[in-house]
DNA sequence: GCTTGATCTAAAGCTCACTTGAGCTTGTAA
DNA sequence: TTACAAGCTCAAGTGAGCTTTAGATCAAGC
């Protein structure tokens, strides 16, 4: 591991397209690791770009940096993860947006549905029972649809 | 308009599925209205039922409640909106949906490629030049994924 | 050696979407 | 008529995910 394979913060936020306080914020948070030169700089196997593009993807799946955390702890310690490491959590994300596809093709036809009628709002279509939690990823504590099964909606 | 057809904010509440507290929330941001009893308590009209239920289905697809505001602005001012209305409003939705289905489904094709070849970062994959603003929906000023067209992260 | 841009830390700030709490008032069922 | 659940307001708090600020230090090219 020389001194050529590793670069600075603003390398890897470049890289990734990340701001540089983002990488920082996630070094904090247990996502990524890094080296430090004498000087107490900050500096990265090249590997962590991957590492960052993976955070990055995940979150647009909707996952929390604490779930993204989980996940990436399941690579290797100690070594570089290779591409059959990759490719195993890789999977992970690609369910998830399988799921994600089928959930959103059931509210569109529920929509549809409701379009139809101009409920929106159904007993009928149930169009709220879905449980989508990963759609349901914003700020804040919340309550969740599909937290109150049973408790639906409806226009009489 | 009798009394009859009033609902109380904590059966408004009860019939979407959402908090007591969340109602006033959407009130206070101009997403919903109130009439009120001599004795200062909210009034909703039957119809406001449907109004949250766009708010819930809209906040799936990512929307803000400023963007879901507008949406709901278009809605005739002044008397009920009827099903033309719903079906007009209703209709963006199923838009944002079906582009929402078509990246991630692109997503998924892109992730394929690269669990084979292990990558996950990608010149050749291009994963993050999607400009997928919707599933970037999070709290606070953040540096969105798609802002930055050109600098693609990338592993040599 | 000097300059200049990159990086450092720590703490505070910010947005979004709500929730919580305190203290008080309404409205309805018995 | 009275109990009491439900509602009211206003202010402050919450949590996720970062950004900003300030003041100091580092590293690399000339």
């Amino acid at each position: 591991m020389h001194r050529r394979d590793l670069i600075a913060i603003g390398e890897l936020a470049a890289r990734t397209a990340t701001a540089v306080s983002a990488i920082r914020f996630y070094e904090a948070k247990g996502l990524i690791e890094a080296l430090r030169t004498r000087g107490g700089q900050r500096r990265f196997l090249r590997a962590d770009i991957r590492r960052v593009s993976f955070i990055l993807i995940a979150q647009q799946l909707g996952l929390t940096l604490e779930e993204i955390a989980a996940e990436l702890a399941r690579l290797p310690a100690g070594r570089t993860p290779n591409a059959a490491d990759w490719t195993r959590i890789s999977t992970g994300l690609r369910a998830r947006i399988d799921a994600r596809i089928v959930a959103l093709a059931r509210t569109r036809e529920l929509l549809d549905n409701c379009i139809g009628c101009g409920c929106l709002s159904l007993r009928k279509c149930g169009l709220y029972n879905r449980g989508d939690k990963a759609a349901q990823r914003g700020a804040g504590p919340r309550y969740l649809l599909g937290d109150h099964a049973g408790e639906i909606a409806e226009v009489e």
